[in-house]
DNA sequence: CCCGTTGACAGGCACGTTTCTGCAAGGTTC
DNA sequence: GAACCTTGCAGAAACGTGCCTGTCAACGGG
């Protein structure tokens, strides 16, 4: 009778439900659950039992029930920024997907999956999946996606200090300042006289902090800044900055690109201008591209680590979801990491009259 | 009464649900779901009464919910081929990218989010999440992950050819072997005499098809075959192929790579044995990615179109998904683009004594 | 005056779990 | 032998929606 009634509420064939196998098992759906979930106080005669029959029967237990009851859906968003209306950033691609590969297998080892999220998404999109936390690259000032997140009580945890006063649970970053100015004593050290930037337009917290941070280092060594910024979404643009820049007649003998593809326009640039690297012209870029390795000649790259970054704010966000006090502090520096090649290999001064740490002027 | 009781019920602070509505608006659940979801039969002003009373609330509907009275999650997988227990693949890390980004704006515009879902994930993380449906990339033989979400019934849509016999719904791909061919033809007419191959060891079927198709060709033009296998998977074994291709004592005077890094490690090879490009060797190699485009000397690239075939695999999925008759074909074949730069650009006989198209042996 | 129709809403079931409570049967202790 | 504890399981209440099935009033035609 009750078999009969819950056989025909099957419904959509092909899907057996937790009452099929308590009827096939001629056990209580109670008992099904907890014998499936390691839970209760089963002998383990009854416990195989149940387990076999769910097996024979192809039961999958309905993600969608299991979520509904239990509040957890296993599920963390991904944020990522946008310009225009795709998703991710042009200039960061190796670095977005080393990160969200990495944020990924952090996830899955710990039994969550990710949900990609683009900031700019329909309301009616991301607010339909059930989420149990968020990860969000770099967060702007005004996210309307983020901070309704963190209204609805959601732990949300960033790649990159947030912008403002935005109340998130915590954030993993690189010292971007430090970076900086150890590349540009890296420079120095390697008989820099004048040493470029090119940077970026747009107000994100890194370009903001390596721009000041290279400014303050001009000041401190009594240099006069020589940069040039650009939309750093727009490729081309970055091609034309990087001429821009070894076009000018104060012409920098040295040049740290703050994005991805800036090593190879620089080069393109300097090929242009008849400038040999490294001796007329030392290059640095922030990079994780592994193309750096074997241009002519190799090209110096600053890595960002995203692979450890991902972990970090995965693991951060699960702590933090599933209420663990998080032995870490809820603010992580992850040390970035310099890769000296070729291009900014030391070089004897051009003169030896004038000692390497004078600047011009 | 009733209005306390389901205040008590509300249970987490900070969540209103649709009974909390109902009773703030002073009208049943079934008008607020009614009104919201713009069903039934309601005059305007209850309509816009009870939207007015669920904004000044908060009112978000569970998504578990309703995923469960729907059926209906949302929710796509985008599963990926694994190398190791790292997602993606290494080598393929533009196509990657750009197709991702791709189809998850794709999928947005139809109100569905994308699930990042490895094809070596542990089976209860993905049986835990409420798919409509999958994207996967380049399926093996014998994915588990796939032919369980097959056989559950659930639309699959695929990029690549579905190895064997794996009943797909539909699926998306270039015409390898075209482009082959193509690209072998294009290199004849630029001067080539004997055009070698960077290939991979691996059994997915883009390396085999493009492998036959290049074999093909040199048996219809009477060519030995010089070509080079290595794991694709390796980014070093990468740089050591391309050096023994170009070490072989049947040099090749063109190379076409497979593999996306194989344009930076043929270009450094060819540097170490003192070989000119385009005049000494003719570089062509399959990359979605814009680096090779200010290379020394700019490479010539053929690319997949992943944006293309990203878009088209998330159309093909939703419109399955829907249950749409698709006007489409199942099987789509998305058209590839040769960008011809200078490594391929066409150069002088090296000799006016023997035509060109006379094979050597 | 009666009956069919239509608009505007309320009641309540079902989706498929998890889990709290409960209840027999058998064993132990004083 | 009664009072207890333990074991092995069953019943049923949620979780928050969507939707099917009423109910009730107003209305109009015959």
């Amino acid at each position: 009778m009750s078999r009969a009634d819950t056989a025909r509420r099957g419904g959509r064939p092909g899907r057996a439900g937790i009452r099929d196998v308590a009827a096939a098992a001629g056990v209580s759906i109670t008992t099904v659950s907890d014998a499936l979930n390691g839970k209760g106080r089963l002998p383990d005669a009854t416990r195989r039992h149940v387990r076999e029959v769910a097996d024979r029967l192809g039961y999958r237990p309905s993600a969608a029930a299991r979520t509904l009851r239990t509040g957890k859906s296993g599920l963390i968003g991904l944020t990522v920024t946008t310009y225009g209306d795709e998703p991710f950033t042009f200039t960061e691609f190796a670095y977005f997907a080393e990160m969200a590969r990495a944020a990924t297998s952090a996830a899955l080892a710990r039994g969550y999956a990710l949900v990609i999220l683009p900031a700019t998404s329909r309301h009616d999109v991301w607010s339909n999946v059930a989420l149990d936390g968020t990860v969000v690259i770099d967060p702007s000032d005004q996210d309307p996606v983020v901070s309704e997140l963190v209204r609805q009580g959601l732990p949300v945890v960033s790649d990159g200090r947030p912008a403002g006063a935005l109340p998130v649970t915590a954030w993993v970053d690189n010292d971007h300042e430090a970076a900086v100015l150890d590349i540009l004593d890296h420079l120095a050290d390697a008989g820099a006289r004048r040493i470029g930037l090119l940077t970026g337009t747009t107000t994100d917290t890194y370009t903001r902090l390596s721009t000041t941070a290279y400014l303050r280092w001009c000041e401190r060594v009594g240099q006069d800044p020589v940069y040039e910024a650009y939309p750093a979404h727009d490729p081309c643009a970055g091609a034309v900055a990087a001429d821009r820049l070894l076009a000018r007649p104060d012409r920098p003998d040295a040049v740290y690109g703050l994005f991805d593809p800036n090593g190879t326009d620089l080069l393109a640039a300097a090929r242009r201008y008849g400038l040999r690297v490294p001796e007329d012209l030392l290059l640095v870029c922030c990079s994780e591209s592994t193309v750096y390795a074997s241009t002519e000649p190799p090209i110096t790259t600053l890595s960002l680590k995203p692979r450890r970054i991902g972990t970090a704010v995965v693991q951060l966000l699960i702590d933090a979801i599933e209420g663990l006090e998080s032995q870490q502090p809820v603010e992580q520096v992850i040390p970035t990491e310099l890769i000296i090649r070729t291009s900014s290999r030391r070089r004897p001064p051009r003169t030896t009259v004038s000692p390497p740490r004078t600047p011009e002027s």
